[in-house]
DNA sequence: TTGAAAGCGCTAACAT
DNA sequence: ATGTTAGCGCTTTCAA
């Protein structure tokens, strides 16, 4: 691979006269840069990035961590919809991404590990369940360029982004109402699985319940279940069994709930939504067909994606730049598992 | 951020030391290690990337290219099965993985830029439409690691990993046929969404008809599509209400067809699988509900994903080594839309 | 307009 | 067992 070097040589100029080049500065004759020009293409010269790296501190890469690791099934899709924002952005701003493998579960995981070894200007964390206090101390100190996406950091120091969980579960609860629904089942985590989102759509569902029929949420109409299909399927059997009246829709806290839900329902012979509405929350399965197809909420994910990138370069561009924290709106999405009473 | 000068300084001895120290070379007395040791925690200090990878030329990073972009749906779960398995391997042997954010559609898009700039050590492609002949050529000639998983390549000298679509399609009409069925239609792509891979799956379905049968497939049970929902679910009831006599079975060439046709038979009011089977090809939905669930083929994406980096970094460590060519087996995976006549 | 020197952080090769 | 020198490819500073 040609240097700067070989192809000063074959230019007949020194290595400087290259770099001046390369990078487009002024200050050289139209004839030299032409030559260079010419000894670059011949000899395919291509800047090194290490040498460019070491010199400027700038690496041009940002890390993206999962550190909950690639999930299966529907988290794949969260990340890789989170993703697809952060690669259009990328590509614009002319960064490439560094996928470091390790996770939480690693013994000698290193959140910043990426960053430390300067391999990268900054990180992005996805899917992130706890940074020790102590790294976040850190960030926060040494002014590290970093943005969390998707579950609140336990720092205030550190920028972050999601989407707003509480209002999402407060206006779809509304709509549902509007719609003529009374008895509202809630399909949530069993509190050993506790997620903070879901936890957060719970919230605004019992809000709005609260406020709509002047009652607190009758907490029998709180289905819970783990994150498995045949648990959740069974929780919401078991509830349509005993409960009375029985409710005429069941929110589930996402996407894959809603299915489960949808299966069960066909197995008890029940018709969505003529007997019986669904809602769902995630909105990145609206890809993949479901008859009928779930009313739900729509995760702008793609853009805050996007949005991390830029916040992160504004960063990494200046290290005193204030932390953000941006809340994204998640529109309710509406299909045919709705039904009105 | 400290560098091993700075340590050197500390601990009273040359930054030498510090570098056997960092990389567990012998010769160090036993104190002054533990002098270093001392110096190296009391100042943060965390090797360079950049400078270590000027002097060896060695990253230990590895592009994945993805010139299809990221896809939505099920490209999206393709990829990140692939995803993950590369990433899985890379853990193991302690390498990074770069996302580099260009695609085909970019008019500067260089499928070995990361290559170039000394970024990477080697590339795994992913979802290749075509790279031009002259860059295989490169490839090839300058004994460039790398490893194309999914679509052949058009050169003999590449590394490729792919599942055995031909195979699969063969085996799997053969189980078809022995469940009784007799009318079976496949559903593949129109001529001008031409897909290697999905060709050969006809291939297979083809072979095995002539070979049970005795006599070549009617060419009226090849329903084409293109990839929308719509265009299929048109396509299928087309098929179905002029084809006399009817298919007991669609063979879907993926497994997001079989799930527009599942959505389609439900609206025609037709039972899955007592008035028709379905099944699909692909496998990566397996933990997505569907009801019934789909037979299908499960492509072995995170293996081919952890065999693509194995194989990536032989051709690192001796660039010499041969090309190789791995052909995955793909299994069929049973599912209740499949019925027996 | 061009070049020479120094240094980014690290390691290999050669002293001591 | 420890240190010195040189150099990886590049850019920044200063000089010509």
């Amino acid at each position: 691979m040609a240097t700067q070097k070989e192809v000063a040589k074959l230019a007949g100029v020194s290595f400087i006269t290259v770099s001046r080049v390369v990078n487009k500065e002024g200050n050289v004759k139209d004839e030299t840069r032409r030559k260079v020009e010419e000894a670059i293409r011949t000899l395919g010269y291509f800047p090194s990035f290490a040498g460019k790296a070491l010199n400027s501190g700038r690496n041009n890469t940002i890390a993206v961590l999962t550190p909950a690791r690639f999930g299966v099934g529907m988290e794949n899709a969260y990340l890789m919809n989170v993703l697809r924002g952060i690669e259009q952005s990328c590509r614009e701003h002319g960064q490439d991404i560094l996928l470091s493998p390790l996770s939480e579960d690693d013994p000698d995981f290193d959140y910043l590990r990426p960053y430390r070894q300067k391999k990268v200007d900054g990180m992005i964390y996805v899917g992130l369940r706890s940074i020790p206090p102590e790294m976040m101390s850190e960030i926060d100190e040494r002014l590290i360029p970093c943005v969390v996406l998707g579950d609140r950091p336990q720092h205030e120091k550190i920028s972050w982004i999601d989407t707003d969980n509480e209002r999402a579960g407060y206006e779809t609860t509304k709509k549902i109402w509007e719609r003529g629904h009374r008895v509202i089942a809630f399909h949530g985590l069993t509190a050993e699985h506790f997620n903070q989102n879901i936890s957060d759509r719970e919230k605004g569902f019992r809000r709005a319940v609260r406020e709509l029929s002047g009652l607190d949420v009758d907490e029998r109409l709180i289905i819970r279940g783990t994150y498995d299909h045949p648990s959740i399927q069974k929780s919401i059997r078991n509830a349509l069994e005993t409960l009375n009246p029985r409710p005429t829709v069941i929110f589930c806290s996402t996407d894959s709930r809603a299915l489960a839900a949808l299966h069960e329902f066909q197995l008890m012979d029940l018709s969505v939504p003529k007997d019986i509405s669904i809602v769902g929350f995630d909105g990145f399965l609206k890809d993949y067909v479901s008859h009928p197809s779930i009313a739900t909420n729509e995760q702008p994910l793609v853009d805050m994606g996007k949005r991390a990138v830029e916040i992160l370069l504004e960063h990494i561009t200046d290290r005193a730049q204030p932390k953000r924290e941006e809340i994204f709106f998640v529109p309710f999405l509406d299909g045919e598992s709705l039904g009105a009473m």
